[in-house]
RNA sequence: GCCCCCAUAGUCUAGCGGCCCAGGACGUCACCCUUUCAAGGUGAAGAUCGCGGGUUCGAAUCCCGCUGGGGGUACCA
C-alpha cells in the first residue's frame, strides 16, 4: 500500500464498515429501522479526484449548519445508517430523521423527468398556479384530518405536522392537480390577480402588447372582463390565448360554417336568422345586457324560433364556436362594433357556403 | 440476486381495538339549473379495508408469513 502511495496511484478512500453487529435508525415517520452492519457497504467518501461525495458532504455541512431534523426522500433510507455512523465517527450528534414518501408517477415507478413533470418552471409554463400545486402536494402524503382541502400557504404553516404525513408513497394525479388550479383560478384568485397571471400566455401568443404586464399595462382593461367571463372554465393558465382569443382579436379566426347551422335547422333558416339579427343590430346597445335579451327573445317569437335555435347561430358568428360564456355577457364585452361586423361576416359567408351532403351510410373507412 | 420501505375504492386520503357491513376529495355516471360549454347544486355507482394465519369477547386498526408495489445496491445526488 505505501508502495502505491509513493506511486501515486489514483485512489478514493471509504468508510469501513463493522462487519458485525446491526445500526439502527430512528425515523420519525417509521420508527425504529434496523440494519444488519455486515450489509452495509464501505461507501467512498472521498473521490479520485479528492472531492468528496454526497454522503460526506452532507454529514460535515449539516452538522456545521446546526442543522436539527433532516427530511429528504425514502430513497435514502438505505444510506441513513451509514451517515449516523458517519457523525458518531466524527463524535457529533446526528439530527433526527424522517424519510419522506416517493412521489410515483401515474404509470408507476419514482417521478421523473422522463416520467412526468418535476421541474417548477414546467407546472408553470404549463399554466399551473404556484398556490394550486404546494396544495395539492401538501395533500398528497399529507391531511390535516381527512376533508379539508384548501390551504393557504400560511394555514400550511400553521397546521403542517410530520406526525400526520403518511409514510406510504403516492401517485401523483394531474387530474386532482388541474382540480385544485381551477378551483383557485375561479374562487380564490381575485379578478385582478387572475387577470394578471394570464396576461404573459396571452403575451406569449400575440394577443396582446409585450409586456411587463402589470395594471398599467394598456391590455389591461380589456383583458380583465374576458377572463371574468371565462375564468370558471379555465383550468389552467395556459388554456387562456385559446378561450380568450376572440374578445381580444379584431377579426375571428376562419371557422367552419357548418358550425353556424344547429342540427335540426337548415341553412336557410339560419340565414334568415342571422339576416333578421343584423338588421336590428344597429338599434341594439349591447352594453345594456338585459334589453339586448329581450330583444333577442321578441326576434326569436318573431321568427318562430325557439330562443336557443336565435342564440346559438349568433353565439358562432360572433365567437367562431359553439362553446362560449352566456350570449348577452359575450356580446357586451366584444363590443357593438365587432359583434356587427361579425354577424355581417357571418351572413356573408352561409351565403357562400353549400350544406355537404348528409351521408346516409357511415363512411368506408379509407386504407 | 441481496438489503430496505410501503400496503383502505381507478387516484389522494380519514381511521390509530368496539361509534366503521368504512368517512371525505378527484375522477366517473345521473338529475337539477340553463341560450351552448362550464361553474354551481343534488344524488348514485365504486373498497370481500391485498391474501392467509394468529392475538382478543371483539381487528381496517396488534403480531407473523405470503403476495404485490416501490426504493437502494455508482468515485450521482
Amino acid at each position: 500500500m505505501q508502495a502505491h502511495l509513493d506511486a501515486g496511484t489514483p485512489h478514493v478512500i471509504r468508510f469501513r464498515m463493522p462487519l458485525e453487529g446491526e445500526t439502527s435508525v430512528h425515523d420519525l415517520l417509521r420508527g425504529e429501522m434496523t440494519f444488519q452492519n455486515a450489509n452495509l457497504e464501505d461507501l467512498v467518501l472521498l473521490k479520485t479526484d479528492g472531492y468528496p461525495t454526497y454522503h460526506l458532504a452532507n454529514v460535515v455541512d449539516d452538522h456545521l449548519m446546526e442543522i436539527s431534523h433532516i427530511l429528504r426522500g425514502e430513497e435514502w433510507i438505505p444510506t441513513a445508517p451509514i451517515h449516523l455512523r458517519l457523525y458518531d465517527a466524527f463524535g457529533w450528534d446526528a439530527p433526527k430523521f424522517a424519510h419522506m414518501p416517493l412521489i410515483l408517477a401515474p404509470g408507476g415507478g419514482k417521478l421523473s423527468k422522463r416520467h412526468g413533470s418535476t421541474a417548477m418552471e414546467e407546472f408553470r409554463a404549463q399554466g399551473y398556479l404556484p398556490e394550486a400545486l404546494m396544495n395539492y402536494l401538501a395533500l398528497l402524503g399529507w391531511s390535516l384530518d381527512g376533508t379539508t382541502e384548501m390551504f393557504s400557504r400560511d394555514e400550511l404553516l400553521e397546521t403542517f405536522t410530520l406526525e400526520r404525513v403518511n409514510p406510504s408513497p403516492g401517485t401523483f394525479d394531474y387530474n386532482k392537480l388541474r382540480w385544485f388550479n381551477q378551483q383557485y383560478i375561479n374562487h380564490v384568485l381575485s379578478l385582478d390577480d387572475l387577470t394578471l397571471r394570464v396576461m404573459p400566455f396571452l403575451g406569449a401568443a400575440g394577443l396582446i402588447a409585450p409586456g411587463p404586464f402589470g395594471p398599467e399595462h394598456p391590455d389591461f382593461t380589456r383583458v380583465r372582463p374576458a377572463v371574468a367571463l371565462l375564468k370558471d372554465r379555465i383550468e389552467t393558465l395556459a388554456q387562456a390565448p385559446d378561450l380568450i382569443g376572440y374578445f381580444l382579436l379584431p377579426d375571428l379566426e376562419p371557422y367552419d360554417p357548418a358550425l353556424l347551422v344547429p342540427k335540426k335547422m337548415t341553412r336557410e333558416q339560419v340565414l334568415a336568422a342571422l339576416e333578421a339579427v343584423e338588421a336590428i343590430l344597429p338599434e341594439v346597445d349591447v352594453d345594456n345586457e338585459e334589453a339586448t335579451e329581450v330583444r333577442f327573445r321578441t326576434l326569436a317569437d318573431e321568427l318562430g324560433l325557439k330562443a336557443g335555435s336565435l342564440f346559438m347561430p349568433v353565439r358562432v358568428a360572433v365567437t367562431g364556436r359553439t362553446q362560449s360564456p352566456g350570449l348577452f355577457e359575450t356580446l357586451r364585452v366584444i363590443g357593438g362594433e365587432r359583434v356587427r361586423a361579425r354577424v355581417a361576416e357571418a351572413v356573408a359567408r352561409l351565403r357562400a357556403w353549400t350544406p355537404a351532403e348528409q351521408p346516409t351510410e357511415p363512411a368506408h373507412a379509407g386504407s
